[in-house]
DNA sequence: TTCTAGTGTTAGACCTTCTAACATCCCCAC
DNA sequence: GTGGGGATGTTAGAAGGTCTAACACTAGAA
């Protein structure tokens, strides 16, 4: 077992699953996640049909592959965000990440629908998959939790406890209030986003940024002290 | 040109269509779009394959067809839900037909994600199905016309700019921001929708209900008078 | 050097959509 | 009534998909 050198076979293995992942993801690209088809992979790579079978068990594996690799590369691609402005007010932060998993999403539809979208056919959670999931969020809870506290809406009590003891269970380093906003966050960011690469937005004639610029403010303004930047005249919500 | 009698032949025609989508829907729910196969909804009437191909384009079209039954009969029941609560706030209008989306979608969530979820494979978006979108819509947007208006957020105005021209464009009865609060609504409800009905937040030990309606209250709570129920500390509303 | 395990090949079973050619049958007009 | 024509249904088959099985080769390890 020499765990320096991956003994060139490895290495050659790697290579060939990277290069089928590869244009696995053009075809998901082009035509969705129907239009990836081993066979057609196989064509493109020189080889045959069936060999790739050497290398995923079938169609379902590579599928369910590319949507582990999704997730963590969003879940990098948050954390990489969060580093950047480590030294932003939590306030910022929030909107440096907002605009990051849209930016993320709209670089690259398919993958995003990958994730969040209708459940594919042979669909299975793989394993590995809520961490993943935690991770791409954690960044934003870390951020509001850093928010100072104003007397955001306590309507979630019952909702808050159930969370509490999800965050209890789960791990430390959250409580209810704070997850609970994180969940509202990201429902938000995800209807705005979802429907806009769904395309659903087109033809209506507006900036779908404008929008999503807009229900960030109010996320902003709802969890915490409303700042400066897009909105200066907000004349919003004298605080109870 | 008989209008009375469907001729018979044009009755037996529209059972059969009727039949072969029946199955195609019970295809969809149990095995998603994928699933749906005119050989099997053959095979499954008794009459063997291409047979079908006599009522339907193809797949594609089915699958349209399916899609826009569907938008329709969301439709309907939004308009259902209006009608039946005509007489009711405004504020409980919109509540109600927020409740009424939810349950639309978690009665038949295939058809939901048929609807909102990720486009499917051969989709065009069919020629009749912006008016119905629009159609689920107008509900909506009637309720929250009638909010009395409050100083709402007033973050939208470029967003509102570009929607009022929409409106106009489109046809009279809504102004820019009406549509937008009726925008940023739709965009909340689907994103906490599609999340529950994609499985997202299965694991999370909370009642998604719960969450559901925060975000209905938050709504209604940011577009007009905080009303009774949940929280209320409502702010006099100057009318602009 | 031998021998095992990894890799690739083709053949084929079974599914799909969809077209083509052929058979049938109902309904309407004459 | 008796055609005739259009609607309906049938089978055959092309093209393409997943995936298994059986076989060939070859590179790395004993």
């Amino acid at each position: 077992m020499i765990e320096q050198q991956p003994s060139r076979r490895a290495r050659y293995r790697a290579a060939t699953r990277e290069e089928a992942k590869e244009i696995a993801l053009r075809q998901l690209a082009s035509g969705g996640p129907e239009a990836i088809s081993l066979n057609a992979i196989g064509k493109e790579m020189g080889t045959s049909g069936p060999a790739l079978y050497r290398y995923f068990a079938g169609r379902d594996a590579l599928l369910t592959e590319l949507i582990v690799d999704a997730y963590g590369d969003l879940a990098a691609a948050m954390e990489a965000t969060a580093r950047h402005d480590d030294h932003a007010t939590p306030h910022d932060q929030v909107r440096a990440l907002a605009t990051s998993v849209r930016a993320w999403a709209l670089a690259q539809p398919h993958r995003y629908l990958l994730l969040y979208g209708t459940p594919v056919p042979g669909y299975l959670a793989p394993a590995g998959t809520t961490p993943l999931a935690s991770r791409i969020l954690a960044p934003f809870l870390a951020a509001i939790a850093a928010l100072p506290r104003t007397a955001t809406s306590s309507s979630g009590s019952a909702l808050d406890a159930q969370l509490t003891a999800w965050a209890e269970r789960t791990g430390p380093g959250t409580d209810g209030p704070v997850l609970r906003r994180g969940l509202v966050l990201w429902t938000r960011l995800h209807g705005a986003i979802s429907l806009e690469v769904e395309g659903h937005f087109d033809g209506m004639g507006f900036d779908p940024a404008l929008l999503y610029d807009t229900e960030v403010d109010a996320l902003l303004a709802e969890m915490g002290t409303t700042d400066r930047s897009t909105s200066d005249n907000a004349a919003g919500s004298p605080p109870a």
